[in-house]
DNA sequence: AAAAGCTTTTAGATCGATCTAAATTGAAGA
DNA sequence: TCTTCAATTTAGATCGATCTAAAAGCTTTT
């Protein structure tokens, strides 16, 4: 009796191998689709698959291949919904890629970063891509080169010598203030928080420059708390200088609606005597009354620019580093107002 | 010349092994931190293994044991910060436990959700956290019990047989009535969109016992748009009937912010004569204006269950079903207010 | 009929760990 | 000195796929 059932036993290649009549090295092109097996041959093992319920072993697959089929996606924090969202993007191309995310949380830490990393490796990945922590310093990535682990930054750059996919938040904040000035304003604020990093950098260079270009006092950059519950309490930062501004630019959207409390809350109205533009355009900006003229930079575009630069990268892991910007939008609603007596 | 120094080649457990003279199955010993080898060999191993900087080969030894310490996660929309927030819980406790995560996006779609999980089996997950989509069978989750695949159920309940990690929805619906009908509150409306499934059910049925039990018109249940730009038009539904409803429970918080700025755009003062109550405590509430009373669910807490849950199930695969429940609270802010001449 | 040239199939080694069962070592007991 | 026994260490098989190089089948030429 050559054909016992053994109880709950795992159907490897062998045994389809076995029921279609053919070698283990058959089955094996039949799961690979290469072309070299017949038709006839193809579909009895692919009869013998359905009929034992075979399922493939990557596992055993990768030990022998060199492609894990699987991704790192390290992020500084889930809980904010703009990294939720690039997360999305990334993980809708490479599941269209047949590949797998694996996902971990640095919580914008250093050491934990190096962690995270270190049990990717160990797990095998055939690449990565981070959202490098604050304070990540350019060994980092040098590291990783050296270990051969295919990287590709997002959202925020260490060096320029790897794949980057980002926006362009310079040219952001340039049509932010561009939009204010010819508002007729002439005092603007640029409210801020969160770690120090290259998207933090690229922001505040690109209002100083643009606030420069109008012969705009450009110093007035204010440091509001990082939790959303405490900023609206903190908008009387904005005035504690003796030339009060008549509009606010914030960091991200998350700002922009604490300051419109807080703004509210000292009976000032947002849209008519001050202006405020956020940056980032989430879902909220467009249910907030007054409706909030946001720089959109499009988190889930960027997150598919960053896996498809990654599978670019994969697929040729020489060749130079490559860079995708993408373009950031200002989405004007109803948070700015004309400054009274400034334009006919 | 027995020690050519080859190209690039990985370094393996062999290789640790003969730099410290003891045989692969000590080195093997080391890694896994068997009491069985001695303090001095261990500490030569050791030596050997940062020397070489040798890296744990995760995927070869999940072929021979069992475990892959690979958790799947399976979530119907990432763009939705709730289940964001739930995803960090997940993260951080596996994470903890020295596993892995590996994610998925369904959609929400039980066909995508197939797919996935599918993949995740030939990824060897050892277990796998599911919320699952809109209209999942049983069938589905006694197919992966069929799998030996142990299973947690998040936020949605197919089967009162499988794990399940949730929040107790009813409860915190009859909070948010209790307190409305305290105010005097007689006719209520409750905001719904979204798919259909266990926690709506939840839901409406607390809203039903709740109104009930309080001598309300419990009938009284509109469908708003899904897309949160379109809520705020919607607002005209609440008011269709002959009689108009003082106060509205919404399904949730983004429903909450779409039918305040309705509710601004048609005069009427949230929180003065008419009231608002929200559905999942997002850190938004606090932000807006008037700062919204809502039923808080703690997805992060949720998140964190669920993953105990599983590593509970995998650490004792067979024994009864556990069910863990989280409480809700309401938050009161300010968006509700007593009808006039209701009370003293 | 044999040789040459395809297409299709296969045996056997291999990837890098773990597991089993047995071998070694060293100290204590007879 | 010879056993006995516990504490360490190890050889060799094994997990389930892929890869290489060669074999087996078919046609088509010569």
């Amino acid at each position: 009796m050559p054909f016992e059932d053994k109880k709950k036993s795992r159907v490897t290649l062998i045994d389809v191998a076995r029921r279609a009549n053919v070698s283990r090295a058959t089955a094996s092109l039949v799961i690979r689709k290469s072309p070299l097996v017949g038709a006839e041959t193809r579909a009895r093992v692919e009869e013998a698959m359905r009929e034992l319920g075979y399922v493939y072993n990557m596992g055993a697959a990768r030990l022998r291949a060199e492609r894990s089929h699987t991704v790192g996606v390290i992020v500084p924090n889930l809980t904010n919904p703009f990294f939720a969202e690039l997360l999305s993007g990334i993980e809708a191309v490479i599941d269209a890629a047949g590949m797998v995310v694996i996902l971990a949380n640095s919580g914008d830490l250093v050491e934990r970063q190096n962690m995270v990393v270190r049990r990717m490796r160990e797990h095998g990945v055939d690449g990565v891509i981070v959202c490098p922590a604050a304070g990540t310093e350019p060994a980092f990535l040098h590291q990783l080169a050296e270990w051969d682990l295919p990287l590709v930054q997002v959202l925020r750059q260490i060096s320029g010598e790897v794949d980057y996919a980002g926006a362009d938040y310079a040219d952001g904040m340039r049509q932010a203030v561009d939009y204010l000035a010819s508002l007729g304003h002439r005092t603007i604020a640029f409210a801020v928080h969160g770690p120090i990093h290259s998207a933090y950098h690229e922001r505040v260079e690109g209002f100083r420059e643009a606030t420069q270009s109008h012969g705009i006092d450009s110093g007035r950059i204010v440091r509001v708390p990082n939790q959303i519950g405490e900023i609206a309490a903190a908008a009387h930062l904005l005035f504690d200088e003796a030339e009060r501004p008549t509009a606010v630019i914030c960091f991200n959207d998350v700002i922009a609606l604490g300051l419109s409390a807080g703004l509210y809350d000292r009976g000032l109205k947002v849209g008519e005597n001050f202006s405020l533009i956020g940056f980032d355009d989430v879902t909220d900006a467009e249910a907030m009354r007054p409706r909030l003229t946001s720089v959109s930079t499009a988190p889930v575009t960027i997150g598919e620019n960053a896996a498809r630069l990654l599978l670019g990268r994969l697929a040729d892991p020489t060749g130079p580093p490559r860079r995708v910007v993408n373009e950031t939008i200002l989405h004007v609603r109803q948070s700015c107002g004309v400054v009274p007596g400034s334009e006919p």
